[in-house]
DNA sequence: TAGATTGTTAATCGATTAACAATC
DNA sequence: TAGATTGTTAATCGATTAACAATC
């Protein structure tokens, strides 16, 4: 008796953001249908894949016409949970926190950035778009009233762990760490890494394969 | 008569930034050995998968105790081409372009940011660190001046493909794409996306699963 | 020595691709 | 209708895990 959308392979829900993104950019071409061929050329996959994938999830096309774009777009943001609004606090009110809340459209795609902290006096006070940055003690406060579900964190590396200690014990269900290091969190707290690093490192590995097939 | 190197599967691949930083990190603690069943603990492997990719590495142990850190940074340094040095220019010089060229700890990885362009003249002539934002008339010239072999996109998303397009004629062998949005490159210039959206969506979607199955 | 850990082979698992009947 | 595309089943591929002899 599973609840329904758990069963879709990691894979699959790896692929998803992907999914929803070109849903949308087609979209806003004014395009009505996509063929699985299309999806799959534009994105790096196999027609089989595309079709493979759409039969976990559920969505059906039409033979010769291909799939309705609205309905894959509503499918995909379903899947990844976006009816639910998630409300997120930002740590580090530096250029990569500024950056994130400014510019980073979260928005469209439902996470609502309620608050900024940092723990530098000369920062606290700084208005950034229509939030201030608050002091890193209001955390706990910030997190129970505001009924924060993830963490972003945007602070030097050395100090990355003591945040994720702090959003931990404030009591957010997941963090995202945007510091160049590693964060160690109990099993009941999600974590996903965006560091950059490891993108750098692996493009230029596989740069280096590239000029040896050359 | 492959490359020698370019046999290693593109999962070890995947994971060799985190066995990197996990030596280091051990490393700075003063550790000189450690069990394949420690790493596994702490990146969340199993010490199957840790032994199993360490023989594709062609890293030897000693039974009873364990792999040679030292011995172990160097292996994974060399596999992601370190030794080389990789020469970076970061287009757009907001709040993301600042925050990776301020505090990326690129250099301890063994990128080089070598210049930081922007197309809006407020920020030409700006200081960061120890570079100037240049023009992006310039990106041709410095790409071949400075021998750049990386571009960063850090400048919001409509202008993402017009950078990408931009940094490919200039002659970049590698695009990391920070935008919000997926940019298109030819085959032989190779892209990661380093979307923060994406992470965040997969966060949000495995903290579901995570409170259905409580 | 006894017990623990490695290196490697074999078994399992999951994801991708191929193939094709059903459908438009 | 003829040709193209879907949905799904079966085959392939690659990655993970289990198991165990060799080693310390």
């Amino acid at each position: 008796m599973g609840g329904g959308r758990k069963e879709i392979p990691l894979a699959v829900v790896q692929r998803l953001p992907h999914y929803l993104c070109y849903a949308r950019e087609r979209k806003k071409e004014g395009l009505q249908y996509v063929f699985s061929q299309e999806i799959a050329r534009d994105l790096g996959l196999t027609p089989s894949t595309v079709r493979q994938d759409f039969t976990h999830l559920k969505i059906l096309g039409v033979a010769k016409r291909g799939y309705d774009i609205d309905g894959l777009e509503r499918v995909f943001s379903h899947a990844l949970d976006m009816d639910k609004e998630k409300r997120v606090v930002i740590v580090g009110a530096g250029n990569l926190g500024r950056a994130l809340a400014l510019h980073g459209n979260l928005g469209r795609y439902d996470f609502h950035v309620r608050a900024i902290v940092d723990v530098n006096p000369k920062v606290i006070g700084d208005n950034i778009g229509n939030l201030t940055v608050q002091s890193m003690e209001c955390l706990v406060d910030i997190v129970r009233d505001e009924r924060i579900d993830i963490g972003v964190i945007a602070v030097p590396a050395p100090s990355a762990q003591e945040v994720a200690d702090r959003l931990i014990m404030a009591g957010v269900r997941g963090i995202l760490n945007l510091a160049f290091t590693r964060v160690i969190t109990p099993r009941r707290v999600r974590s996903v890494d965006g560091r950059i690093v490891s993108s750098l490192l692996l493009l230029s590995c596989t740069m280096a394969d590239q000029s040896q097939s050359m």
